[in-house]
DNA sequence: GTCGTTACAGAACGATCGTTATATATAGCA
DNA sequence: TGCTATATATAACGATCGTTCTGTAACGAC
């Protein structure tokens, strides 16, 4: 056997640095020798570990999207008000990391459109975010009739902080989004 | 004097296409070439009326922003209150104007990390788009002290909905927008 | 009518892109 | 210690991009 390295691990260190690429300057920005630049490397190793361009951004984006679902998985441990909250709360851009994939996750949402595998990826990310959402607002003892639609208020809440904030980072610190969480959770649920 | 055309129609038919472009391709996806293909025309005409890209795509996200900005100042005749609810009504994408309106801005929100002439651009309407609710929350009977807070949790169920309904059209149709908008309506203002 | 200016078309250029092909270095096995 | 397969580097190719340049048609002033 040859000289060997851990595929897996180099797969993920070449997408984390296309993830920063694409925060950056877009999904459009993120070039193959802009990417492997970034990440120390060349051409030539990216085209080693991915097929084409469409496979290194495909896997980024599924890498973005597991990132956020397995930090999700741990918010089980509490009791479920502070769990849902929790789960929430770890979808706000409050830090580096959420900012992030915040940012690939628009950069993504712009590609959507033209083209569909991404799109696919996202929207079952989102489905996925929505009905764990929903089972946590269930468990905090929301009636489960109407556990959906308060849900999907409360993702909106998320949303739309997150995105006021990617805009203006000075004028939404984390406090004041946990502030606006915590307005939207003590409306209803709780 | 020779041949003369409404060089200022003509550009905001060309920026039209372009929005078109690249609500279905994003920014990147609009090329010169696509955009005159899209417009009817070549890129001949293109450069005829844009210096270079840059400009076309600026004077396309200016439009776009004044459009949305033009129909707000409709919003005025009404009560306070309808105003205020016509006002966030008019942001939803509920019909194909505004969601490429929003198309638009979720795209050149992905690119506005790589040109700080954008992201002013699209920071300052927002801006203007939160003193303009914030004013109409007032108007409406909010305490003024607290109505800047009220204005962005309203505009977070607007944004957040918005960008639930740009991921997943089917399921967010626009009386399912309009009931959202509602329920975030009646908890504290009216 | 002709002339000059404007509107538009289309070719061409250099840069950059994704991709492929080729060369070199390296580490484990014989 | 060679041998071989893998890891990485580099060059090159064709396509496409933004931009510039050149050519042509059309309208208004005289």
């Amino acid at each position: 056997m040859p000289k060997t390295v851990d595929a897996v691990a180099r797969r993920e260190e070449l997408a984390a640095a296309a993830a920063r690429v694409i925060a950056r300057s877009g999904v459009a920005g993120a070039s193959m020798r802009e990417v492997a630049t970034e990440a120390g490397w060349t051409t030539g190793t990216l085209v080693h570990y991915f097929r084409n361009r469409h496979e290194l951004l495909r896997f980024t984006l599924e890498t973005s999207l597991e990132g956020r679902r397995r930090r999700r998985a741990v918010r089980d441990s509490h009791d479920p008000f502070s769990a849902l909250r929790a789960t929430l709360h770890d979808a706000l851009p409050t830090d580096d990391d959420a900012r992030l994939h915040w940012n690939v996750t628009i950069a993504f949402c712009a590609q959507a459109g033209g083209d569909p595998d991404f799109a696919t990826l996202q929207r079952d990310a989102y489905r996925d975010f929505r009905s764990n959402v929903t089972a946590r607002v269930i468990a905090a003892g929301h009636p489960a009739s109407s556990a959906d639609i308060e849900a999907e208020r409360l993702i909106a809440v998320v949303d739309g902080v997150a995105l006021q904030a990617l805009f203006d980072p000075e004028s939404w610190p984390p406090e004041r989004q946990s502030a606006a969480l915590d307005a939207a959770l003590v409306n209803r649920v709780g």
